[in-house]
DNA sequence: CGTGGTATTGGAAGCGCTTCCACGTCGTGC
DNA sequence: GCACGACGTGGAAGCGCTTCCAATACCACG
């Protein structure tokens, strides 16, 4: 490992003037730039970035706090905070969450040495967390959460639960189901709650009381999806369309209407809600959110908050989009629908 | 930002005994290490990795390097990779490549302050550029890539290619086509090579002379695989079956079928490669490859060659495995086949 | 020829930690 | 009562870098 003294010493300069080289500071004249240069080549000298972290207190790195990376919605976001870092000089530090105590561990480890900056993505972290957090001075970005003060990329999930059951009003129905997360859920997400929310002002505004069972809460899983569909549809008066508030759970509610037998969208209709790359091969109608957006929007908006004139905080809300497809039809519907769109 | 001295001096110690007590060092009294512990908790103190790395020599941080990360194959590996980490003290740093020049940059920049291990995915990389990351001292460990001296973790490309055209000759098809990757590609991947010639295998053993008309090559995208299938398939001979060397072109493939008024598998059967999601979706036969397992197995791979015992460099071979899904069947055949393999 | 800048430069200090060495302070065996 | 380990412990040195300060060289001007 070839140190920045070694380097000095080849070159014939002092320790400090390879440094203003590396770092383009001014006042090193063309001429030992030149040496100095030439002996980085020479020794294939790479500054060791720990070091420089340590004394420039910054590590060019920024972290990605996100829950469920196993999810395709995370997937999707990391995607576009990769895309913005491309061209940037940070490195990405991934911090995966998949328990409660994961949190805690990863927020309590934080601190300003590991990364300048942090992506929190979706999780609804607690005021103390984002208190210690921000006491080590690291710029903080959120994505798909919100907190006073902070910069983040939201959608309305409320108004996102509400388009999806106005367009099966719109088409006819009357009994509408709904299935989202548990609202107790241990992370405190409430993006499901509140797109149930916006279930309920569509069905207010239509006119219609929902029954109390047909709104089902389990947890984010494909299989979970199938059960409470299966729940719905083997009940004495089934719906004839379900919202569901993720495409993964669409994708079980789908299953279990053809293991009752049952054809979709004649008999039941279901809507989804993020828009993954799942949801074209099923036909899936469904709410589609920017992931890819939020999680470039939110890389840009924390490089901009680590450069030199870090800008208000702002809350950047992104639309979402009623993507129509073949698994909604008026109730009773005899004939397939017609075109799909991508 | 608390430092090691205040505790120490909050304590009544010495930094030394601080330091001793947070890497749990043999040498220091149950009363001392209880009253650090105190003031450690009591100051909230967090040793800072930096400073800790630079001054141990390594940084408890292993580096992915992944091409296309934005591909399904990728994501899933990493998945895999998260997971076998998820219980090590180790931070994961995720090293993009989408060019040829990302990877020079990443192998020139990296050094051992980065990333004690990589983990270097499905890249082909060069013996100078293997050279210089070995020079750092960094353990190095090849998924779905193979160099002498490596630990790696691979599939055989040939049998897999053997295996789904083998599949199809089974099946009584014997205009058969391929479709690949561009075999001279700028970052030297050559596993579509390797599948093309398990194609020739199985061919040859089969007493079927390929018809050089009927492969083709493309870039590794949806769009590509429906352009070489239509191309395939507005022949004057059209297959009646394609071996495609990725799930997403044979989902393109499978759009080119559609679009020229065919049907799947009826006039012409498709088998895809890898058997991501997708592939149970668009009921795709396919050659699954163990990609979760061999992201969890690499990183499980490079923990232990981190570790104390670093046990002799190893090459794994995972097995492929063929899932015969709704997309295949004997060439004109007349009823939908029946039955899914999830 | 003296004065005050400006342009370069070397090098020390310090970032926060680990680790090694030296220094007590005991307890033990003689 | 003394020598000798073993055990705890403090603190200096050093990891490789940045940055600041002082020093030098050089210039133009009067």
């Amino acid at each position: 490992m070839v140190t920045i003294r070694e380097v000095a010493a080849h070159a014939g300069v002092g320790a400090g003037t390879v440094s203003r080289v590396i770092n383009e500071s001014a006042g090193v004249s063309p001429t030992t730039r030149a040496r100095v240069l030439e002996s980085i080549a020479t020794l294939q000298y790479r500054p060791n970035p720990l070091a420089r972290g340590l004394s420039r207190g910054r590590c060019q790195t920024i972290g990605v706090i996100v829950p469920f990376f196993t999810q395709a919605s995370a997937i999707e976001r990391l995607r576009g905070v990769v895309a913005a870092l491309g061209g940037s000089r940070y490195d990405l530090v991934l911090f995966d969450v998949e328990t409660p105590e994961h949190r805690a561990e990863h927020v309590a480890t934080l601190n300003r040495q590991r990364a300048d900056g942090l992506l929190v993505m979706s999780l609804p972290l607690a005021d103390d967390e984002l208190a210690r957090i921000m006491a080590t001075g690291m710029a903080v970005v959120l994505v798909d959460a919100q907190h006073e003060g902070l910069p983040a990329v939201v959608t309305d999930d409320t108004e996102g639960g509400r388009m999806a059951t106005e367009h099966l009003v719109d088409l006819g129905h009357r009994r509408i189901g709904f299935m989202g997360d548990d609202p107790d859920n241990e992370f405190g997400f409430n993006s499901s709650a509140l797109r149930e929310t916006g279930y309920r002002v569509a069905m207010a505004d239509a006119g219609i009381t929902p029954d109390e069972a047909l709104v089902l809460h389990g947890p984010h899983e494909r299989g979970v999806g199938t059960e409470l569909a299966g729940q719905l549809l083997s009940g004495p008066e089934p719906p004839t369309a379900i919202v569901c508030c993720s495409d993964v759970q669409a994708a079980g509610a789908i299953e279990a209407i053809r293991a009752a037998g049952l054809r979709m969208p004649q008999d039941v209709s279901v809507v989804g809600f993020d828009d993954i790359e799942m949801a074209t091969h099923l036909g899936l109608t469904t709410v589609r959110r920017p992931l890819f957006h939020s999680g470039q929007l939110g890389a840009r908006l924390l490089l901009e908050a680590l450069g030199v004139h870090p800008p208000e905080p702002q809350v950047h809300e992104l639309d979402l989009e009623l993507v129509t497809r073949t698994s909604t039809a008026p109730p009773g519907a005899t004939s397939e629908p017609q075109g799909e769109t991508t």
